[in-house]
DNA sequence: CCGCATCCCATGTGATACTG
DNA sequence: CAGTATCACATGGGATGCGG
């Protein structure tokens, strides 16, 4: 038997020893949020040594989880149909660890693909369907994201662009979506700033994402 | 920061870090199942060495996922509620490996504990729920599994007793729970053997764990 | 025996340098 | 930019020891 292989006959042992390597679902993380190129993954994932990246991605494409596809003269990563089917464990796993976060410390850092990936968690369609479509505009240091609610539907992209209510954050945000600082104690403690909108439209942003803790 | 982080401020790494060591699902998946002594975490896991499950058991116990505790005279593991919130994740692991699952080899062993676990996540509720109450008595060489189905709640217990329908079976069964193997072929090629009770019930039992491939 | 702790070695990981 | 090569080190694997 191979030496890294558990030895039982069973899904959750199978399914770790796919993806259950250091790094691999942090790549499959970001890999759900789109295709990304070799540097755009070691760029996200900012502490990840080049050597093991290239093997994680390896070992993925061989497993079955992603593939390399040539883009117009550039080769992207990107998850095949079984892969992308890791959404569920990513996002449970998400939402549990999401309950563990304590206060962040200064050499935490906030990627786009993994606050896409916390929004999708924490995105409560049911509760979004009763509210109006909004789009959001949040600023994380030199990144934009525009998240688009509309209805039931959530859409997060890496792009500026017109919102109803734009806001700076960091990773502070993290207390308003757990509950624990309600939206004008954000606003107040500059937790969040707003840049351009109604600042009280935060309060539907805090009702749209939401994951107790 | 230790070495071990993946310095970002983000859910899923954060329960990678408290998870993501190797064999630490595992021994979240057995103590899912329910309170386990060290003997019988290293009996379920035959293949982790002694000092890496009480490495783990130390790591897991001081991340607040299970704890020691005393019960009459010997020391058992049980997961916190904070751990058993984990349930999700090893569900949705086990559920996406099981379909990665080729043949089993010789040298890959079933477990009671995973078996249950395997069986938790093939279960389908709202179909049991529109079938009889059935107990299925298994047995898996040496083991012996009750499963209680009663409306859409099962229940697995390590114990024999009274069953609907008794039968032997081994890694094969995994083929009847993915539809691969229909019940009568599953008797007819030995894979399920029936020991006591109707064997048309084992359609009923592939009704109710059913995980497609 | 059970519940670990110790020792040793193979392997994986991390940091850095380097190359097509 | 997209990796490969190299090397020090930490962790995992396997055997064994050992106290209660």
């Amino acid at each position: 038997m191979a030496p890294r292989e558990y030895g039982q006959y069973c899904g959750i042992t199978r399914a770790l020893e796919l993806v259950g390597e250091r790094w691999a679902l942090l790549i499959v993380r970001d890999l759900l949020v789109g295709p990304r190129r070799y540097g755009e993954l070691a760029a996200g994932l900012p502490r990840i040594p080049t050597n093991v990246l290239a093997a994680r991605l390896k070992e993925l494409q061989e497993a079955g989880i992603l593939r390399r596809a040539p883009r117009s003269r550039v080769i992207v990563y990107e998850l095949t149909p079984y892969g992308h089917e890791l959404e569920p464990v990513v996002l449970a796993l998400g939402a549990w660890g999401f309950k563990a976060l304590d206060d962040p410390r200064d050499e935490q850092i906030v990627t786009p693909d993994s606050i896409t990936m916390s929004l999708r968690t924490a995105f409560r369609p049911q509760v979004a369907a009763e509210l109006p479509s909004t789009v959001y505009g949040a600023r994380l240091g030199p990144d934009e994201l525009l998240i688009r609610v509309a209805g039931p539907t959530l859409d997060v992209a890496r792009e500026s662009g017109p919102a109803d209510l734009a806001f700076a954050t960091g990773p502070g945000i993290h207390r308003l979506i757990s509950g624990e600082l309600a939206p004008d104690r954000a606003i107040a403690t500059g937790v969040v700033e707003v840049l351009r909108g109604r600042g009280d439209l935060l309060d539907r942003f805090a009702s749209t994402f939401h994951l107790a803790a």
